[in-house]
DNA sequence: GCGGCGTACTGAACCGGTTCAGATACTAGG
DNA sequence: CCTAGTATCTGAACCGGTTCAGTACGCCGC
């Protein structure tokens, strides 16, 4: 059991009394070998549990049989943003359905680092194609990738945004949008204020347009203010909103992740606010931060595992058919709590 | 642009007008070649942005470049666990150093698809060693892997529980468990109930034996009750102990992890009591959860970035020169907060 | 002048698969 | 019966690196 040698294909081929070609064909559904001698080949591979070596294979074939993905965000944001390991999930349900494994790498939110691993992996030609999350206003990867020859998929991608031809998934951030804003229009407020997540995301300027076009549908008054994401960012946004007095005054607060969310009820605390009688809270993203929070708090709740799910499958797809495609995500739901005294 | 033919090892060895093996060497920083010859390979690589292929690589190194480890938990839980990514972002930063690969995969709590996942692993020598955490009482893993002959880290294994030869991390949960029995007997607990995780896991065979032990040095009263790790799992348990009437009267209550913690704040609250004053909570498991309930949550803070990060480093070093080496975690904090009086 | 040695370098084998261009046998058509 | 065509199978090249054995050369001591 110690030195065992391990087996190979030329062994299978030996043990057979064919030729490597032959067993090659067998394994991989190819014509070429007949039913017999095929089933030979499968049982016997069974019977020595063995495996074709994934280095030879991705030597030979010139695939690597593996996606890159790069997480770029502050190290202690990824672990408290449930978000993050909602996509890895989707996504890894989908690589491993087809064999693929997932490479993934962290770094922090210097871009110049992102580059660089992307100019690695495809040097090395250790991914065979890299999915892109947080989409960037103007944002340099899309035209790295392309001139590295790096097939990707871009998650989340507004059409007015999308690079020429690209494989990617589309939000509907205006129906999400007007689901929140119709929710506070109908739970009596007029005037609030929209604490967004950073201006460089994609993402976030859709957002603020469709809160401020829906608003202004119904004659809403809506603050602007943008936020880092960080818990202290929606604390410090409360204070600064609240202190500044408008008329009519801001009676709820739209905020971009629940972390902001958080940040904003310890701010309403500390001013003596009550929520939601004197300002409402609305979180852009539901976690359990939102269920367990008092008051609990209304939230905007995506399917992350879904959404990582699809952008997997769409590079899946890219990869081994060459189509670009685009899915849209299905709508998110908003789910009322007692934040906007649901 | 677009055509670009991939350099390769064979085609620098022709512009440079030397053999295949010196490039080889000079890349490698092998001897066999001069200073001259090793800058004027590595000036050419540099300008041509070029890096070796990482599949032929790992081909005649019969070395993956790779680890693996395997996420095996309720998905529900691995999304609201930060626990886990900490651990990701320590072992990436370890791996990233050391030039490996990171291959991840996400399975449900059975078994057997973990231990498949191995097979094949070790099969196809996709991987050169795997991460091993939560550590099962009569954990079948060691032994299949050692079988498979793939080198594996134990992270957090008990002296008690480990296997005769091994790389691991050790925690030393006698102190850990010291560190909470006795802000508790000083902040004048006399009657505690634990409500650890699965006894399944060795760590909390541990845990349980470190608090019972400590407990009854001071003659303390503790109750024991097995949970799920899930947020209902500490709900319940607080229901049924504070119903079961004992004397003197139950006081306090540790609870594994952070999410049964915040199951038992929402009990107490149902049931009427006040937190701390009628009932204390201390959660085994720090997090932004623990921060953010009210009342906040007395918890014991593990560094979970560093133990991923020393897991992998031990890999490394398994992997590179064969040593097998135990290391200790540095021992955890009690971070005192409102739910015992702090 | 000769044997011995260290350095710089090279050709070829090797890692373990895939795949192409035949070779062989067997079947069907005329 | 001969030929064309098809199904099955094989040898060898190939993917792109690493590494071993061996060559050539300069330098040393004696």
């Amino acid at each position: 059991m110690l030195a065992m040698a391990k087996e190979t294909i030329a062994g299978l081929a030996k043990r057979l009394g064919i030729s490597k070609a032959s067993v090659s064909y067998a394994l991989n559904g190819q014509p070429g070998v007949s039913e017999v001698t095929r089933r030979r080949v499968l049982d016997l591979a069974e019977e020595l549990d063995w495996y074709p070596s994934s280095s030879a294979r991705a030597l030979s074939r010139s695939r690597a049989g593996a996606v890159g993905m790069v997480l770029s965000a502050d190290p202690l944001l990824i672990g408290t943003e449930p978000y993050y390991m909602g996509l890895l999930a989707g996504i890894e349900s989908a690589l491993a359905e087809g064999d693929m494994a997932l490479m993934l790498r962290m770094v922090g939110k210097d871009p110049l680092q992102e580059h660089a691993i992307y100019e690695r992996w495809s040097g090395e030609r250790k991914v065979d194609g890299v999915l892109l999350f947080d989409h960037l206003h103007d944002d340099p990867r899309p035209a790295l990738l392309e001139r590295l020859g790096l097939p990707f998929v871009l998650h989340s991608a507004p059409e007015s945004a999308r690079p020429t031809s690209f494989s990617g998934t589309t939000t509907d951030h205006d129906s999400d949008s007007a689901r929140i804003v119709d929710h506070l229009h109908a739970t009596g407020h007029r005037s609030i204020a929209h604490v967004s997540g950073p201006h460089s995301f994609v993402h976030e300027e859709e957002r603020i347009r469709g809160v401020r076009e829906r608003a202004d549908g119904y004659g809403m008054t809506v603050v602007q203010y943008e936020g880092s994401y960080a818990l202290e960012a929606g604390h410090d946004a409360i204070a600064l909103l609240l202190r500044a007095a408008s008329a009519p005054p801001i009676s709820a607060v739209v905020l971009g992740n629940d972390l902001m969310s958080m940040g904003a009820l310890l701010a309403l605390r500390e001013l003596g606010l009550r929520c939601p009688e004197d300002v409402a809270i609305v979180s852009w993203d539901d976690s359990l931060h939102c269920q367990l929070a008092s008051p609990s708090v209304t939230a905007l709740s995506r399917n992350t595992v879904l959404q990582g799910r699809v952008a997997a499958e769409l590079l899946l797809l890219l990869l081994d058919s060459g189509t670009l495609q685009t899915r849209s995500m299905p709508s998110s739901e908003l789910v009322v709590r007692a934040s906007t005294g649901g």
